[in-house]
DNA sequence: GCCAACGTTGGC
DNA sequence: GCCAACGTTGGC
């Protein structure tokens, strides 16, 4: 079992859009660090913090579950996309993407600032200066007790 | 809207 | 393979 953090500006997908589909393709992705982790390392079954950047305020707001193996990403393919990639081959893809499947949304969402405020979370990637990271993973500690925030 | 941090692209 | 230019992310 692993764990996760992934990013959406609200105004784009947020918990509560995931809340009424239930369950989606995590598409969009093009970042090939973030990319290898769906590829390569989730498991289904493993379970995802729900994060809104860009957002008032930036903030853990739910929980989630990889609820796919890696297949491709549609969008890469459609021109009339934002994220269409002209260079992405169908038959051998440049994007990969997993399922995600809602959990709940946290009463509190938890915002980066408070996060920031605990020395439990230190060296946590979200909490590192620039980072950008889209999706990244979080160590079972830090999810633990960020999950014990919420409840 | 600003800007720091970081990733990607392309000339050489 | 270096690196400048450019684009994107995302906090503020």
């Amino acid at each position: 079992m692993k764990y996760w953090l992934m990013k959406s500006e609200p105004s784009c997908f947020s918990i509560d859009d995931l809340k009424k589909v239930k369950i989606s393709p995590w598409d969009g992705v093009r970042n090939f660090q973030a990319r290898n982790f769906m590829r390569d390392e989730m498991q289904v079954g493993d379970l995802v913090f729900f994060y809104h950047s860009n957002a008032k305020p930036s903030a853990i707001v739910g929980l989630a579950k990889i609820a796919s193996k890696p297949y491709p990403d549609a969008t890469a393919f459609d021109p009339e996309d934002d994220h269409y990639d002209e260079k992405s081959d169908r038959d051998n893809p440049t994007w990969i993407l997993v399922d995600v499947e809602y959990i709940k949304a946290f009463k509190e969402p938890l915002s980066l600032q408070d996060l920031k405020g605990y020395k439990e979370l230190e060296g946590m990637e979200l909490l590192k200066k620039g980072s950008r990271l889209s999706i990244q993973p979080v160590s079972k500690n830090h999810f633990e007790f960020i999950k014990s925030l919420s409840e």
